[in-house]
RNA sequence: GCGACUGUAGUCUAGCGGUCAGGACCGAGGCUUCCCAAGCCUCUAGCCCGGGUUCAAAUCCCGGCAGUCGCACCA
């Protein structure tokens, strides 16, 4: 299949359309037509389905403007961008840092400021041309923006929606009674200004996210699921570049898959990839190189999908250590810690330094007190020869152990602070969104084109068509689609042109039954009346039920009871 | 950001200096007792944007925007 036909059909029966199309369009950036966004909506449903009603995580829904200092903490203002300088003859762009590469030791650290300064100092010229070089600018990839009126504040646009959550820990912390493994998700859209959005709905400036971030025990890094999907199979493809089928006990154990969360969480999403209708034949996981490695991460696994734009990652599920957690905190000054508490308390013996007052006085005088302070904060190991040597007004002196005492306390110690690791699944929704649609794109050979979405992802989930929009026919139709809406469940009422015409409609957009009202529904004495035909949209197949039934009917289908056995 | 190619109704496409820009599909209305895109009639709707060349531009030129493909980029 290609790209061009599936795009074609999204614009047309609108379930995406490029954005600000009157005014000749933004590359890289899609609205959601009506039955795109309810499909992205069913989409955001089952993913909350399995975090938060399956895991019991939490969810949060965290602001998309950042002042800079989280940036700075996170490392994207740094790593997240380069500094580009442009030759004034020919034009060509090239990295500073490279130019200067063999003028500084660490040119990949320095500002451009600095890096302009030494352009100029050393009158490095264009490498392509001899021509002499503008400006320093930097290119960052975040979208730039000032908080409130002056520019005094720098703001950016959130590159991913994970910070959001990080700078929130110490609140989740709490919420979640001060206990691990705590569980954060969040749905939103995150932005990245980049360079050159090819590939239709694959690289967006403006994107959509559903992000986890799971916090855990670094030394305990188990999970209580884990026992029961073990023996589950699963697609990988190592840093070793060699493909193979494993079980998750089996990865973990041979040190393929560094843990059993990490296992049990790529585990989830191949599940809940499946369940939306992602095909497990074009699917598979694949083991991030060290130098493909984002700054924060320790291990990842994306979830590759094969789509006519060749295997593209739609999920990362990245092992992100301590990093984020500790920057933030170096940054903030915040505790970010979780305090684990021992099963039974440690009793740990201490030795610590007392000065004896009473000789220190008389002998030191006004300088007394700050010598005393300066004995207190050592060690007993600083301890030599029987005197400690401390340093006084940039003097050093030696302090005989007449003037203190080493006295032997037992302190007790009930648990400790440690970092939590993180553990992120990363859903690219928009990428999700279109693998779906093209996993489920299926065209006969009469060029007649079937949406095979799963029935709980369909946008529309019943067509209501009368046979005939006449003798009555239409306003029963009418009832039956009120029926079916006051239930809940997304209907359409179509009475135009032929019948085969209103179902090829409904297969294009993937709704998955029809219900046609037909002669037999209004006649007396044949045992029909009140019944309506139910038709499969994948095996085109009809079933009579009764009106009052259809309701339960379609529920029941939508629970995952197939047609066939209706 | 660079290079090559491209841009005609909602979609696909013909026209490539000179008629009211032609068709197909979709869509809307109508006729046909009509369960899988049937047929017939009617209708709606288009030259990506801006500038230039020319008596005359959808057509040629320049710039912009967007797309496809390569290079670069892609946490």
């Amino acid at each position: 299949m290609n790209a061009g036909e599936l795009l074609s059909l999204c614009k047309r029966r609108g379930f995406i359309w490029p954005s600000f199309e009157i005014y000749g369009g933004v590359a890289g950036m899609y609205d959601y037509g009506p039955l795109g966004s309810v499909l992205k909506e069913n989409i955001i449903r089952l993913w909350r389905q399995a975090y938060r009603y399956g895991e019991g995580f939490t969810e949060i829904d965290s602001v998309t403007i950042n002042p800079e200092a989280v940036f700075k903490a996170s490392g994207h203002l740094d790593e997240f961008s380069d500094c580009i300088v442009y030759c004034n003859e020919c034009g060509e762009p090239f990295r500073a840092d490279h130019l200067v590469a063999r003028l500084h030791p660490n040119p990949d650290t320095l500002d451009a400021k600095s890096l302009k300064e030494l352009i100029r100092e050393h009158d490095v010229t264009c490498p392509e041309c001899g021509g002499t070089l503008g400006d320093v600018e930097e290119f960052n990839l975040m979208f730039r923006t000032f908080i409130g009126p002056g520019s005094s504040r720098i703001g950016y646009l959130r590159p991913e929606t994970a910070q959001g959550i990080f700078v929130n820990f110490p609140n989740l912390y709490r919420y979640n009674r001060e206990k691990l493994p705590l569980g954060v998700i969040q749905q939103g859209r995150g932005y990245r200004n980049e360079i050159s959005p090819r590939q239709g709905m694959i690289r967006l400036r403006e994107f959509n996210m559903m992000e986890v971030e799971l916090f855990v025990d670094p030394e305990n890094k188990t999970w209580p699921r884990y026992p029961f999907v073990k023996e589950e199979m699963l697609r990988l493809i190592p840093n070793d570049g060699v493909e193979r089928v494993m079980s998750l006990d089996g990865a973990v154990r041979e040190g393929v898959i560094a843990n059993e969360v990490l296992a049990y969480f790529i585990w989830l999403t191949k599940d809940l990839l499946v369940k939306m209708g992602v095909d497990p034949a074009r699917l598979h996981f694949r083991q991030h190189l060290s130098e493909e490695m984002a700054h924060y991460a320790t291990d990842c696994w994306d979830a590759e999908v094969l789509i006519s734009y060749g295997w593209t990652e739609i999920v990362g599920i990245a092992d992100r250590g301590s990093w984020d957690l500790t920057q933030h905190a170096k940054w903030s000054h915040e505790d970010m810690t979780h305090f684990k508490r021992y099963d039974e308390p440690h009793e740990v013996e201490q030795k610590v330094i007392k000065a004896k007052h009473s000789k220190l006085g008389p002998r030191f005088k006004e300088d007394a007190k700050e010598i005393t302070n300066l004995i207190e904060s050592c060690q007993a190991e600083d301890i030599k020869d029987g005197a400690l040597q401390i340093e006084h007004n940039g003097k050093p002196l030696t302090i005989s152990d007449e003037f203190f005492e080493v006295e032997t306390l037992i302190r007790k110690v009930s648990g400790e602070k440690v970092i939590p690791h993180v553990i992120e699944p990363s859903y690219g929704l928009d990428r999700i969104f279109y693998t779906i649609l093209e996993h489920a794109y299926h065209k006969r050979d009469d060029d007649y084109t079937v949406l095979k979405l799963k029935p709980i992802l369909a946008p529309i989930k019943v067509g209501v068509f009368p046979l005939m929009a006449r003798d009555g026919l239409d306003e029963k139709a009418q009832e039956i689609f009120r029926l079916l809406m006051d239930a809940g469940i997304e209907a359409y009422y179509d009475d135009s042109g032929s019948i085969g015409k209103r179902y090829a409609r409904m297969d294009e957009i993937g709704t998955p039954w029809c219900v046609t009202i037909d002669y037999e529904t209004l006649e007396e004495g044949r045992g029909k009346k009140d019944t309506v035909t139910i038709r499969d949209r994948d095996s085109t197949k009809q079933i009579r039920v009764p009106i009052d039934k259809l309701v339960k009917t379609i529920h029941t289908m939508l629970n995952g009871v197939n047609f066939e056995s209706i």
